[in-house]
DNA sequence: GTCCATGATTACGC
DNA sequence: GCGTAATCATGGAC
């Protein structure tokens, strides 16, 4: 079969190659029928092989009435389809939107700077590349420029789309981060059993004057297995609390000194053996107030008050004490 | 769920 | 920068 001369029964009067058989026709009737030749074989231009489409299609693009046909077409999709979405256009900026990018932009992960701009070259890069392949296309079906107009107006609402669940996503992620951070910074764990006894040992040993040298909190931190700013504070919250209320911790001193004493007993016998803190040889008390326990509020003496020194003046001054605080042969400075 | 102990943070003074 | 004092926030025992 010839490719323009479809199945269509009009076209077997005419094998002169006229696809349409419009050459001559001249009244409205020939007109009409030609009209729906078109139509029929544009309807039945799938079925054919991709050869005989195309060879019709240049047939049909060659054919003098495809001008009006196509205007023709092109005012029914004007006024159909298309035009429903007329109510879509012209969005007012998102107010969610607007608040993604302010947030974003707070946090300093979003701004023109920071990937907007390559967002927008995206954008413009792909709308462009559509543009073209519809004015190509506008060579063999109908699109007319208001319809080109619409395409670019869905590309752009899809990219804003796009940028606004990118946004949202990226919000979400800088929130959990976020959250993670002050988690982390507000994480409490308790320091281990062996670690506070350590500190304990030290800050009874050293109660005249417990501000422990730097080297000392260096190797306080090495001991317990945390960091020197952990051994500070520790220090700065086992001052205060035990000037708020010795009478609680008096209990503890005692017990410390107890301790202490059996170890400086224990390695005067043998001068190799641990003493019992479990903390294994601890070098820093040696040269502890040894000990001084804790004055019982009722006036009492503690049962392991070993030194002559007072409690230091630390205790009843809101100052740091100095190198020079009662006792202080016995500072941390000799550590 | 409540209470207490405790490590961390913050504001302030020196 | 260090220490104090107050406070926050969490762990753990009950």
């Amino acid at each position: 079969m010839h490719p323009l001369n479809p199945v269509h029964p009009s076209s077997q009067h005419r094998p002169d190659g006229d696809p349409a058989g419009l050459e001559g026709a001249e009244n409205g009737h020939d007109n009409r029928r030609d009209i729906g030749d078109i139509l029929q074989q544009i309807m039945t231009i799938t079925d054919q092989s991709l050869d005989e489409a195309q060879a019709k299609k240049h047939a049909l693009n060659c054919h003098r009435m495809k001008p009006a046909l196509f205007s023709v077409l092109c005012e029914i999709k004007e006024k159909t389809g298309l035009s429903m979405r007329n109510a879509q256009e012209e969005e007012p900026p998102d107010p969610q939107l607007v608040r993604l990018d302010n947030m974003l932009l707070a946090e300093g992960v979003a701004g023109p700077e920071k990937g907007g701009g390559a967002a927008a070259a995206a954008c413009s890069e792909f709308t462009t590349h559509v543009m073209n392949l519809l004015r190509e296309q506008s060579r063999t079906r109908p699109v007319s420029p208001r319809e080109i107009e619409r395409m670019v107006a869905i590309i752009h609402r899809k990219f804003s789309s796009i940028q606004t669940q990118l946004k949202q996503s990226t919000c979400e992620a800088v929130m959990i981060l976020r959250s993670r951070f002050l988690d982390a910074r507000r994480k409490r764990r308790n320091f281990s059993k062996q670690a506070t006894e350590v500190l304990n040992e030290y800050f009874y040993s050293h109660l005249s004057n417990p501000y422990p040298s730097e080297e000392a909190k260096e190797e306080l931190a090495k001991q317990c297995g945390i960091t020197v700013s952990q051994v500070s504070n520790w220090f700065g919250n086992k001052r205060i609390r035990y000037k708020k209320n010795i009478g609680k911790f008096q209990e503890e001193a005692n017990l410390y000194a107890m301790k202490t004493a059996l170890g400086a007993t224990q390695s005067e016998e043998s001068p190799h053996t641990p003493n019992s803190t479990g903390s294994g040889s601890f070098s820093l008390s040696g040269s502890a107030d040894c000990f001084l326990g804790v004055p019982p509020m009722n006036g009492e003496q503690p049962p392991y008050h070993m030194g002559a020194q007072t409690n230091g003046n630390w205790q009843e001054q809101n100052t740091p004490p100095s190198a020079t605080s009662p006792g202080s042969d016995h500072s941390d400075n000799s550590d």
